[in-house]
DNA sequence: GCCAACGTTGGC
DNA sequence: GCCAACGTTGGC
């Protein structure tokens, strides 16, 4: 089993829009990126962890934590012509991308990325590395620990 | 296969 | 809104 962080955008689902949801999941749809779709499809197991995060806003940090919940399958947004998603060169009979179902584990306390930033048992975190864009990241066991001890789990 | 141009991400 | 960093595209 593995350890992952994902971004996203708290103003478009965020933690607590996952909350909402009918099971508390939701389908990792929008990623258009080949080395993020790969962790999806080849390495993601149902019943890996997650740390929820979110980017693009104005105190990004980690919401949450959600597990893996189900296997990958194509992201439906891709064929929706009025999707921003939307992707003309992916075809039915071979979708260029995928996605998981994810769910919530827990709603955690917040950790801000400043705080990641200035945490000594972070450094070397796929996501605080510079110039950092990958929507989806594996997370080393040790540093999975220390965060979960940084927001009290 | 190279690489410049371009578009996007994401923190600030 | 700015801009650095990076991925993708497309001409050659």
């Amino acid at each position: 089993m593995r350890y992952w962080l994902m971004k996203a955008e708290p103003d478009d689902v965020g933690i607590d829009d996952l909350a909402a949801l009918p099971k508390q999941t939701v389908g990792w749809y929008g990623v258009r990126n080949y080395q993020a779709r790969n962790f999806m499809r080849d390495q993601m197991q149902i019943g890996d962890l997650a740390l929820f995060y979110h980017s693009g806003c104005a105190e990004p940090g980690v919401a949450g934590i959600v597990e893996i919940a189900s296997g990958p399958y194509p992201d439906p947004t891709q064929f929706d012509a009025a999707n921003v998603y939307f992707d003309a060169k992916s075809k039915r009979e071979a979708p260029r991308w995928q996605q998981v179902d994810v769910k919530l584990v827990k709603k955690t306390n917040y950790l801000t990325l400043a705080a990641m930033r200035a945490a000594p048992e972070l450094e070397g975190m796929l996501v605080l590395a510079r110039g950092n864009r990958l929507s989806i990241t594996p997370v080393e066991p040790g540093h999975w620990q220390a965060v979960m001890k940084l927001i009290g789990e």
